[in-house]
RNA sequence: CGGGAUGUAGCGCAGCCCGGUAGCGCACUACGUUCGGGACGUAGGGGCCGCAGGUUCGAAUCCUGUCAUCCCGACCA
């Protein structure tokens, strides 16, 4: 049991709150809702970034950089749009300072307004359709695949590290084609490429749906979403993609020239997923020790702790253990020999547990006695005698088996956690006592969907694709449905 | 934006009611002993007590204001 973290199961948030703090992942700044993400979290970020960043490439998209700033009347061309984002937008009114005359140190210089202000990118649609209208003619210039990583801002009442932060990082998508058939299909195609990430690199199963109008993307015509559950049983909201139809094709004017001359708007889509992420995976696999990391993308997967009595035997295992690091290396595996005199090996056996190292190898004179090492997992805290003998491809298989234990887990969890409601007694039940996604009937209408999140806290997370077809009678209602919808508390 | 809390050493806190030499734990520096699950000893260094006014011979402490951050709600990824 760790001294330092809060209890799970006594303090959700705080423990959650801990696990970043203590885990080093990130602090809280000098400037509200925004915080400083330290090495150590910003590697794991960089893990996901970089993997999401090929597989981006691999499907043909190209990365380009758009402005920060976006002036204040790009954002009301499209009405949904500005709708959704106007109350949570920082803005750029002056720029320039000067000496207060007062002698009261620096103030805005009045004489120095901007004829028009600029809003900080809460999200980029409006700068790139701008952009795009100077870019596309014809058919033949579409698709237009791009994607953007960058910082965006959105002044949020209330925000939680990783979760919400006033500035995150994030990637955002914008592609532009020549028909709704294509857009819709890259949309999808995201949308798979997300769930694949989620579940074959963070080891986060995922539902893919599609939104309800009320939660849907400002601007967008549809929204899909990958849904994931966390361990106290609220939903998080992982991923989106959206279809964008015309929408902002015209309201920026974007017109093309088809095979027969004749002139179209374009079709839009726009994805993304940010350093929320990072917070999905230290609340979907974390413990009281610590953080848990699935091996793809743990910026260390292997630490070895070297044990020993004095400088004498420090100096043989550190030899060993720079060879065995070397190993390690060869087979590919991140691995970090903590050699460092100044901490013990019980320090450090709970301090990389707290970072979720997932193998830990330890190593005395007792082991190369015998050609071994010690291996821990952090998973499942089991520990075992390995000997040197082969020990790199045991450990690739290890860290294989673990990523995939750690899948099953969450999944495991997941499939105890979604459950069928027919009654709305249950329903409510079955929210507060249980938790997780509740899949019941519901009318189709936003004013249901709004009662019952008056009435319970719990939102329409998604619409499941492929989802059975089953008449019933909605959960609220009473009116008839043709499917189940997935319920949830979400954050 | 409502409700609650907190600002004192790098971090976590005590001291404040009842004004009188600024303290504790961790961390840090040096030396020594340790090292298979969060070591110990000895000696040290580190402070405009959030900021601004006021009361007082004297303010971390009392009064007024102000700024900031966190937590819980409503809003959202």
């Amino acid at each position: 049991m760790s001294k330092e973290i809060t209890n799970r199961a006594a303090d959700y948030a705080q423990w959650y709150n801990d696990l970043v703090l203590k885990g080093q992942l990130a602090d809280y700044s000098a400037v509200r809702g925004c915080m400083v993400i330290k090495p150590y979290g910003f590697a794991l970020w960089e893990k996901m970034r970089d993997t999401l960043d090929q597989m981006f490439k691999d499907t043909g998209h190209e990365n380009a950089y758009f402005p920060l700033f976006i002036p204040k009347s790009f954002l009301s061309r499209e009405a949904a749009h500005v709708e959704g984002f106007a109350k949570e937008c920082a803005v750029v009114t002056h720029y320039r300072l000067k000496n207060d005359p007062d002698g009261n140190g620096i103030i805005v210089d009045p004489e120095a307004r901007l004829e028009e202000e600029l809003i900080v990118r809460p999200t980029s649609e409006t700068i790139i359709w701008n952009t795009y209208k100077t870019w596309i003619q014809s058919y033949r210039d579409l698709p237009l695949l791009i994607n953007q990583w960058a910082n965006v801002v959105r002044w949020e009442m209330r925000t939680r590290l990783f979760l919400r932060t006033t500035e995150f990082l994030w990637q955002e998508g914008h592609t532009a084609h020549a028909n709704a058939e294509e857009a819709i299909a890259e949309t999808l195609q995201m949308l798979d490429i997300y769930a694949d990430f989620a579940e074959n690199y963070m080891a986060l199963p995922v539902i893919k749906g599609v939104k309800t109008a009320s939660e849907r993307f400002a601007g967008a015509v549809d929204t899909y979403c990958i849904e994931a559950l966390m361990q106290d049983g609220k939903a998080l909201q992982a991923g989106t993609s959206h279809f964008l139809g015309q929408n902002f094709a015209k309201a920026f004017d974007v017109k093309f020239s088809d095979k027969e001359n004749k002139l179209d708007y374009v079709w839009a889509t726009s994805w993304g997923v940010s350093t929320r992420l990072v917070g999905a995976l230290v609340m979907a696999h974390s413990d009281d020790d610590g953080l848990i990391l699935p091996p793809k993308i743990a910026p260390v997967q292997v630490v070895i702790i070297p044990i020993y009595k004095g400088s004498e035997q420090k100096e043989i295992l550190d030899a060993k253990g720079k060879e065995l690091t070397e190993r390690l290396k060869k087979a590919g595996i991140r691995v970090k020999f903590d050699s460092n005199d100044n901490n013990r090996p019980g320090w450090k056996f709970a301090q990389y547990e707290l970072k979720g190292v997932p193998v830990r190898i330890a190593m005395g004179l007792r082991d190369l006695e015998n050609q071994t090492v010690e291996v821990a997992r952090r998973d499942t805290k089991e520990k075992t005698s390995l000997p040197l003998e082969g020990l790199p491809e045991r450990i690739e298989q290890l860290l294989l088996d673990i990523q995939q234990q750690m899948y099953q887990k969450a999944l495991d969890y997941r499939q105890l956690h979604i459950t069928a409601a027919d009654h709305w007694d249950e329903f409510v039940r079955l929210l507060d006592e249980k938790g997780g996604f509740i899949a019941a009937h519901w009318d189709g209408t936003a004013e249901t969907e709004e009662v019952i999140k008056d009435k319970t806290k719990a939102t329409i997370r998604c619409i499941p694709l492929n989802n059975p077809q089953e008449d019933g009678v909605c959960i609220l209602s009473g009116k008839p449905s043709r499917e189940r919808v997935l319920f949830a508390r979400a954050y």
